[in-house]
RNA sequence: GCACCCAUCGUCUAGCCCGGCCUAGGACACUGCCUUUUCACGGCGGCGACUGGGGUUCGAAUCCCCAUGGGUGUACCA
């Protein structure tokens, strides 16, 4: 049998994180198994509905690099096969017509909320003979069981028990004729052969009314794994107050999508002690097992370390493309010299920087132009004193041929030398003059990919 | 309220199912030292947890019960 997962997002505007996550395990169950994942886009609150919506939730996917086997199904356009099926279930005496008005629903879930039941409308249409009111659209709810156990074996949580009690006769079909979530969710799993459902906890409850209408369609229920949820850094559902919660927002931020696929799976997945797992490596070993039970809260700095691994693996080529899409992004419009200092740095760059844009921000000290504005810390290392080395080395290095790392190095340590300090007391205040800032990458490169003329040309700007 | 789920360092987790190998392992963060022209990187150390209480057992992080805490659900949303 091919193992069929799917990727169900809703399109709300953004891909969440979470939502992101739950892609990434349906994939890589799928890549282990050799089988096969669906992408289906839940699109039926037309309100909500909007093709922008649509379109960022593939290009996250796209980021990810994560792929999927067929069309993308539109829940919305499957409607007619959802009514069917609602009909069908009347048809059978599975289903039957309410028809309560609002007004009388809210009575009842009052009253239930009252003596402390779950579940609110009292079925007084399940098998009335009473003659249906005038002028009152029905809805279609299904027969859930009126007494037993509903179990739902999950393979991650384990077997789960419910009294019948909890579950009531649920709305398949909307009063104007749209099909509910619950029923659409069923009859697409059915139809496109799925055969996992891989989701996130928060969907635990739902599983026990959907399986009643697979029960009632005579349908195999899928197997069911449900992840426990992500969660902000302080134990709250991740919400915007936490700060990045889409998708796309990591990767303006330059977060690497590799990083992003192993710190998203080292959140309630394990294998041993594991941390840094290439996609192979994930195909390879995903299984339910290594899922964790409990919610995990999302810790940036655990996914700035994975980030900043998987920067120094980067190839420098990429690396300098993502830059200039940083610095394109932020209005910085950059010139043919901007890449080459880039391309030339990159080694040394991509070893600081957590993330892209960190490495963009200390890429500044090679390719910014014009004044030098100083920092505090610089500005004091330029007095009289210093001010005298960094001219000493001026002249130094106007007079160096072979402009190289070694031979600069050479020419600073012979003025520290000459001078009788110690070589710090020669690079720093350098170092201010030249980046106007305390810290930088090695100075002796540095000045190597500056060239004469623009090293040349801060000195005198800032002494 | 009711239902369901969860519970090991600050965080992610290993160990738990199949009790002894656990004076509880790894990673991030924090921190000390080393390296160093600065800041990083890197290397070597340190700090730091079985939520509480009852059982069961010769023995419990591991099994059972209760409490507490946290999460989710409870729509003619998905």
């Amino acid at each position: 049998m091919t193992i069929v997962t799917r990727f169900p997002p809703s399109p709300t505007g953004f891909m969440h994180i979470g939502t992101a996550r739950t892609g990434l395990f349906n994939w890589l169950y799928a890549k282990h198994n050799k089988g096969k994942m669906r992408f289906r886009i839940e699109d039926t609150d037309r309100a909500r509905h909007s093709e922008a919506a649509v379109e960022a939730i593939i290009n996250g996917l796209k980021w990810l690099e994560i792929d999927w086997d067929g069309d993308i199904i539109s829940q919305y356009a499957c409607g007619a096969r959802h009514t069917e099926i609602a009909h069908e279930l009347v048809k059978r005496g599975e289903a039957y017509y309410c028809y309560c008005t609002p007004d009388e629903l809210e009575k009842m879930r009052e009253s239930a909320k009252a003596e402390g039941r779950i579940a609110s409308y009292d079925r007084r249409w399940r098998d009335s003979k009473n003659t249906p009111p005038a002028g009152i659209k029905p809805v279609i709810r299904i027969k859930a069981p009126l007494s037993g156990e509903q179990l739902v074996n999950d393979k991650v949580q384990g077997e789960v028990r419910v009294n019948a009690e909890q579950l009531d006769d649920f709305i398949i079909l909307r009063s104007d004729g749209v099909p509910t979530y619950m029923l659409a969710v069923v009859v697409d799993d059915h139809d496109m052969g799925v055969t996992h459902v891989i989701r996130g906890d928060d969907h635990f409850n739902n599983t026990f009314r959907q399986n009643v209408i697979y029960q009632a369609m005579g349908w195999d229920i899928p197997v069911y794994a449900h992840l426990p949820l992500i969660l902000g850094p302080d134990g709250a559902k991740l919400s915007k107050r936490h700060g990045a919660t889409g998708v796309e927002e990591y990767r303006n931020l330059g977060y690497l999508p590799e990083a992003m696929r192993n710190y998203l799976l080292r959140l309630c997945w394990s294998h041993g002690d594991d941390e840094i797992i290439s996609t192979e490596q994930a195909i390879e070993w995903f299984d339910f097992d290594g899922i964790g039970k409990s919610p995990a809260r999302f810790d940036f700095d655990k996914l700035n370390f994975i980030n900043s691994h998987y920067m120094k693996l980067a190839d420098n080529n990429r690396l300098v493309d993502l830059s200039l899409d940083i610095l394109n992004r932020v209005g910085h419009s950059y010139s043919p010299s901007t890449k080459k200092y880039l391309f030339a740095a990159m080694d040394e760059l991509k070893t600081r920087a957590k993330t892209i844009a960190g490495l963009v921000d200390d890429s500044r000290i090679y390719w910014m132009t014009g004044a030098i504005t100083m920092d505090e810390k610089a500005a004091a290392l330029l007095d009289v004193a210093g001010i005298a080395i960094v001219k000493k080395l001026g002249v130094a290095l106007k007079n160096l041929s072979n402009f190289d790392n070694a031979n600069i190095e050479l020419a600073c340590k012979a003025i520290g030398e000459s001078e009788g300090v110690k070589l710090g007391k020669v690079m720093m205040p350098l170092r201010a003059a030249l980046t106007g800032t305390t810290s930088s990458p090695s100075l002796f490169h540095a000045i190597e990919i500056l060239g004469k003329d623009e090293v040349l040309r801060r000195i005198e700007q800032s002494i």
